[in-house]
DNA sequence: ATAGGGTTAG
């Protein structure tokens, strides 16, 4: 009798012990007593045991407790479903929901969470979509758990569209900080920065003044980021330490990596000096930014201080540490590195890091060794494209119409499979393969060639999205299209005069290229024709957006940033040297992949880009 | 007792 009193006092202590547990030792030996004690078989310890193991990563001993109870419920069913979530055996998720359905234990919304975050993890709509309309027939829909689950659902399987849906037809009231930050995140993980930072503003005014948290908060200047926003991510860092949250580590690599794609790497060292022990991520971040400006050495001995103090890079850090080699011509480090990396660092070379060496053997006009590597490194599918249409490039700047043709011709062989109908990473690699190629002919003089290949474009409907530029004056983006002033406004007019003078101007400095007109198909913008009856038929995007900020940001103001979504173009480059010079101000372009920084008439590239 | 966000790449 005393015995079994002193018995059902030890239960709830073994269970608030379980409860505290986050080792495997522990879990065991309690589990251990409770069977002593003939108390580990009721539906509600065991429920508590199955949690403890799944909460220690020991998902076999979970499902051996799960596999001996005589009775399950709904708990039970779910403890394990999300055990296997985040053990990341989505799949496993799936198996259990059938034989869930077939024991006849009906789901709950917290059954239904889970499912949607396997859905996530698989980034499958389809799966997803079943969750969605099961969930919606229970009601547990709209349940904010589930419905915050859906947004991100839908946005790992990068349908943006209905993840708004599901956010939208959340009752306003029902929204949490969560469900603000996951449909923030679906738009930033998107790619789509400009609809996350309307969001965040639609939040600060809607969001019934809840506070951002971390999670929103990295979300917005990962948005910042992505469309070079300085402003706007200038503000957010401002909250950032208003709220306290400069410590996180997550928000310190999301302003180091916000800084530096708006062209501010000393705003990005600073902030990455003050992260205490910067793991591999913090690393990797500021050595990727340092490609981008061209800071080969410093990226090295970042680099070499990362191996020292014991930080293992991953494949992306070598990628990195390749491509600062690659923009600062330090072509014998960089291939050393690439030779030494499995052997010192464990980290094997793929398709990514050959494409960096190959281009950075392009650039320095060692083609023929670049072609050498190109074949040894026998990447295969859609990497090799990248290989091989980088060295095309490589081949059109040295004007080496033997090699180009060689290159052309991979890469055609991707542009016969290809679907075409739809704007894909892909499809736009090809295209610009295909544009090089054309002008390629054309700088050596074979102009049949060069139309041979446009038309065959156009007959097939392969086109470029088009190039833009943009400039962001207090807190607006302004986006220019080649030959369309438009934009600016009431100002174009000026826009037109001021770039008039400043080439001729540049003609007094000798300069040879084109503002507009008849320039030639460079590829990287199209023809203004269709865009309307552009007012400066021809002038590109850069050097449209350029005028404009010249115009209305005063020369007190400081450096004037120009973004764009594709590569700069050559003459537009030389231009901005000259203007730099005759206007006396500073100009950062932040490109498809770097940064030029344009001072007195030179560029920090040193036109090596 | 079971559920929902964030960072590094070309």
């Amino acid at each position: 009798m005393a015995a079994t009193s002193a018995a059902a006092m030890a239960i709830p202590l073994l269970i608030n012990l379980l409860r505290g547990a986050y080792d495997l030792a522990s879990v065991t030996t309690t589990h251990a007593k409770l069977l002593k004690l003939g108390a580990a078989s009721s539906v509600a310890s065991s429920n508590h045991l199955l949690v403890a193991y799944c909460r220690c990563g020991s998902i076999a001993l979970a499902h051996h407790v799960f596999d001996g109870m005589l009775d399950r419920n709904v708990v039970s069913w779910t403890a394990l479903m999300s055990g296997y979530a985040s053990a990341g055996q989505p799949s496993a998720v799936f198996a259990l929901l059938r034989t869930m359905a077939r024991s006849g234990v009906p789901p709950n919304a917290f059954t239904f969470s889970t499912a949607a975050s396997a859905c996530a993890l698989l980034a499958n709509a389809g799966l997803g979509r079943q969750v969605h309309a099961r969930a919606e027939v229970s009601g547990d829909a709209r349940d904010n758990f589930v419905a915050t689950a859906l947004v991100g659902m839908y946005g790992k399987a990068c349908r943006v569209g209905d993840a708004r849906a599901v956010f939208d037809a959340m009752p306003a009231t029902a929204r949490s900080a969560v469900s603000w930050g996951s449909m923030l995140s679906v738009y930033a993980q998107n790619a789509l920065g400009h609809d996350a930072i309307q969001l965040f503003t639609e939040f600060r005014t809607n969001g019934q003044d809840m506070a951002p948290n971390h999670f929103m908060l990295s979300s917005v200047v990962n948005a910042c980021a992505g469309v070079g926003r300085l402003s706007i991510g200038k503000c957010v860092h401002g909250m950032i330490l208003r709220l306290g949250h400069e410590d996180n580590d997550v928000i310190a690599v999301a302003l180091l990596d916000m800084y530096s794609k708006c062209g501010c790497y000393e705003y990005s060292k600073m902030v990455f000096d003050r992260i205490k022990q910067p793991s591999v991520i913090p690393y990797t971040s500021i050595i990727v930014a340092t490609a981008k400006y061209g800071l080969g050495r410093t990226a090295l001995s970042l680099f070499s201080e990362m191996v020292d103090r014991g930080v293992q890079p991953i494949s992306v850090t070598l990628i990195g540490v390749l491509h600062a080699c690659s923009h600062s011509g330090l072509v014998d480090a960089g291939l050393q590195l690439l030779r030494s990396m499995r052997s010192k660092y464990s980290v094997a070379p793929c398709a990514s890091h050959y494409t960096c060496a190959v281009d950075m053997l392009g650039r320095a006009g060692r083609l023929e060794a670049a072609f050498e590597l190109a074949n040894e490194a026998r990447v295969e599918g859609n990497d090799d494209l990248m290989l091989w249409s980088s060295l095309l490039s490589a081949c059109r700047n040295h004007k080496r119409l033997d090699l180009a043709t060689m290159a052309g011709e991979k890469v055609s062989e991707f542009s016969t499979a290809m679907a075409w109908e739809k704007v894909s990473e892909l499809s736009q690699e090809v295209a610009g393969a295909l544009v090089v190629m054309s002008n390629t002919y054309d700088s050596a003089g074979q102009a049949d060639e060069a139309a041979a290949v446009r038309s065959d474009m156009r007959r097939r409907g392969i086109r470029k999205v088009p190039g833009c530029s943009w400039i962001e004056i207090k807190d607006v983006a302004y986006t220019f299209y080649v030959g369309e002033v438009s934009p600016a406004g009431e100002r174009a007019g000026e826009v037109m005069l001021l770039l008039d003078e400043l080439e001729c101007k540049m003609r007094e400095k000798g300069y040879k290229g084109r503002l507009g007109s008849d320039r030639v198909f460079d590829g990287y913008e199209e023809d203004g024709d269709e865009r309307g009856k552009g007012v400066m038929v021809g002038v590109h995007s850069e050097m449209l957006a350029l005028g404009f900020g010249l115009l209305v940001i005063p020369k007190g103001m400081g450096i004037i940033r120009v973004m764009k979504n594709l590569r700069m173009c050559y003459d537009c480059h030389e231009a901005f040297k000259l203007i730099s010079a005759i206007v006396e101000r500073e100009f950062v372009v932040r490109d498809l992949n770097r940064f030029h920084h344009f001072r007195m008439g030179s560029c920090s590239c040193n036109d090596y880009w």
